[in-house]
DNA sequence: TTGTATATGTTATAACATAACATTATACCA
DNA sequence: TGGTATAATGTTATGTTATAACATATACAA
């Protein structure tokens, strides 16, 4: 018998270029409709339309792109819709805003009510995947507590190479 | 005689909402124009201006407002040369940008190549402080590290109370 | 001084985000 | 079921942040 199961990606790896990404997209939209039952708020239309457009893959996208994807078919969705849908989905924890990109991106860990927003990004295939280091928030913690300061929220957004893509020369 | 130098300000300390700022200011200035000289680069009028403005309290400031301080005596300058002043300032390490707010804070710590950019800013009285603690960036290392990744650059912005604000009850 | 690199001026536009108000859909109770 | 409140979406306009492209001016060294 197997000592682990065997998740189809290894929550703690960096995303492969070759994975199958669909099992991603329906695992995000099928923990996303759970959550929004438990919690009682509405996935419509067009709130999962948009996180269907983010989880498309693992780099962050952009509001207005995500708006002429949609607009794409000869839609007339105006920003504001996107935006509104972007803010429930962040509300819900079913996306997270990268501030150092203005670019948003599927929560992998729905429903672990993290909210740590630590991101590693690659800056070759640009690739973003969640870091959500206990040893490092604890570091953190520590460390703003030493300066008498109270957290209420953090962002560590980290910029380098992934594994899958090798520093220049 | 004294066991310890006694610097106006204690690096460590978040800035004290009554402490003589003037001298920050003068510090910086003062700073700056050495690390330009020795790197060679001209700390010319417009640069210094916005310096100066940067510096003008430990609040971070955006391109606009430095934009319409520089033109409140009815001066003209346009939007890009605020840009390219911000943008040699930060090279050259004399101010850092703040993602999560689109504003600009002087570096307090001019010369000393940390580049760390790590920040705690308060929610009410919107001051910030350099944080650049060496155990958060050995741990940080540590777990990108854990993950294959090599770092190139990293945000670290904590938003909270300081220790002359409460949180609110 | 004269060439070259650096810096600034100028105009326009790109990219990101929200305000305000109208309309439509949904939930939920009487 | 119908009415009413709430939530969601539509629509238009505008605010905010940042950069592109090209012209002119200034510094500085040969
Ligand atoms: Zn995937
Ligand atoms: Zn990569
Ligand atoms: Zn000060
Ligand atoms: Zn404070």
């Amino acid at each position: 018998m197997a000592t682990r199961t065997h998740k189809h990606t290894d929550t703690h790896a960096f995303p492969k270029p070759g994975h199958n990404h669909d099992r991603c997209t329906a695992d995000a939209l099928k923990k996303a409709a759970a959550v929004c039952a438990q919690r009682k708020t509405r996935l419509t239309d067009i709130r999962r339309e948009v996180l269907e457009l983010v989880w498309k893959s693992h780099v962050p996208v952009g509001a207005y792109d995500i708006l002429s994807q949609l607009n794409s078919g000869g839609g007339r969705t105006a920003p504001m819709a996107v935006y509104r849908a972007l803010e429930f989905l962040l509300e819900n924890g079913l996306v997270h805003r990268l501030a150092s990109l203005n670019a948003f991106i599927g929560c992998a860990h729905i429903g672990k009510d993290h909210h740590a927003a630590q991101f590693l990004i690659c800056r070759v295939c640009e690739t973003a995947a969640e870091l959500d280091s206990a040893p490092l928030t604890r570091a953190l913690t520590q460390a703003v507590a030493e300066r008498g300061f109270t957290i209420d929220s953090q962002i560590v957004e980290i910029s380098g190479f992934c594994p899958h893509c090798s520093p220049p020369t």
